[in-house]
DNA sequence: GTAGGCTTAAAAGCCTCCGC
DNA sequence: GCGGAGGCTTTTAAGCCTAC
């Protein structure tokens, strides 16, 4: 259980946010916090309902003490939290949200770069989400896969305890067509940071601008190759929520982005939605059943010694 | 393989500009 | 004068690269 490649992605993408020291130091906070939040005996709604919560969550290490390098480390901590919360809500189906970038299969890396003229500029996805195909080799437990390289070798699922890399990248290769891709740009603040989404938007949407030398994607891959691409922008905002109406320049801004724009409080129409609201919004394909179906099978799974134990809940 | 250096990206608050 | 929009300053974290 809990060994497909999705879910053994999304246990090493937890794992490297862990690996980071702010937010190890934040957990400590957060952690206690999201337990309160979640009560005791808690269902499906109660986790999924943490999205409505996230900016609660996320401010209790601000405030007193936030120099200068909590304030710096604010926005890896913002887009760490985000990328546990949907790993948690997806645990179970073929969505991971992944921060680290070099996890990354190469093709989908490679579909999402934007060529500016002849320099490639990638670095631009704060969160990358990939919903894997329903096909048979995404769905069964690792140590029952069986593939075969080009001259015939089988290609092991692991290396050194960790997904082989080449097997990923041949994957997405072999499968390319059947992937979902989504990007979520992290903001802690909105108002000073909502061209950026706004601008890369415009960009992917258009697929490059041929007339200019600037194109989407390289080594064959783009994203007009995968079955569906969203952007996406999720923020605090560390800003006053009262700045903040359905005519603001930076909430007209968002409000278009291919998968939309969201915060972690409770949805405010025409301004920003919930971040429990992305998974139905652009990530439907990749549940097995339904979202809370998905969660209520993991629930009993989440306790320490237990394969979900990673998210140290 | 490890240590250290370098590059890049990140944020809050303050400041300035401008229209009403 | 007021408030929204946009820009600047400063310091730090993370990750890659290089040298040993």
């Amino acid at each position: 259980m809990y060994n497909t490649i999705p879910d053994i992605f999304r246990r090493e993408a937890i794992e490297a946010l862990f690996g980071t020291t702010t937010f190890q130091n934040c957990w400590q906070t957060w952690q206690p916090v999201i337990q309160q939040l979640l009560g005791a005996n808690f269902t499906e709604n109660e986790i999924i309902n943490l999205g409505d919560h996230l900016s609660t969550i996320f401010r209790t290490t601000g405030g007193i003490g936030r120099g200068q390098g909590e304030l710096s480390g604010g926005g890896t901590a913002w887009e760490s939290l985000v990328c546990w919360y949907i790993n948690l809500c997806t645990v179970g189906s073929r969505i991971v949200a992944i921060k680290k970038m070099s996890l990354v299969p190469n093709p989908i890396q490679d579909s999402i770069t934007v060529n500016y003229g002849n320099f490639a500029c990638n670095t631009e996805s704060d969160l990358t989400l990939i919903v894997f195909p329903n096909l048979n080799d995404y769905n069964i437990d690792i140590a029952q896969l069986n593939l075969l390289n080009p001259v015939g070798q089988q290609i092991l699922p692991l290396r050194n305890g960790k997904l082989n890399k080449l097997l990923i990248n041949f994957l997405a290769d072999r499968d390319f067509s059947h992937y979902e891709a989504g990007i979520i740009q992290c903001k802690t603040n909105w108002n000073d940071n909502a061209q950026i989404p706004m601008l890369w938007d415009m960009i992917y949407s258009a697929n490059g601008f041929p007339g200019r030398n600037i194109s989407i994607g390289r080594n064959g891959y783009a994203i007009s190759g995968l079955t569906r691409f969203t952007y996406s922008f999720a923020t605090v905002p560390t800003n006053q929520r009262g700045n903040y109406n359905p005519n603001s320049v930076s909430v007209k801004r968002v409000t278009n982005l291919s998968g939309g724009n969201y915060w972690g409080n409770t949805t405010t129409p025409n301004v920003a939605r919930s971040l429990k609201e992305i998974f139905t919004n652009n990530y439907v394909n990749g549940f097995n059943t339904n979202i809370r179906n998905d969660i209520r099978t993991a629930i009993p799974h989440l306790g320490i010694n237990n394969p979900l134990s990673y998210f140290a809940l």
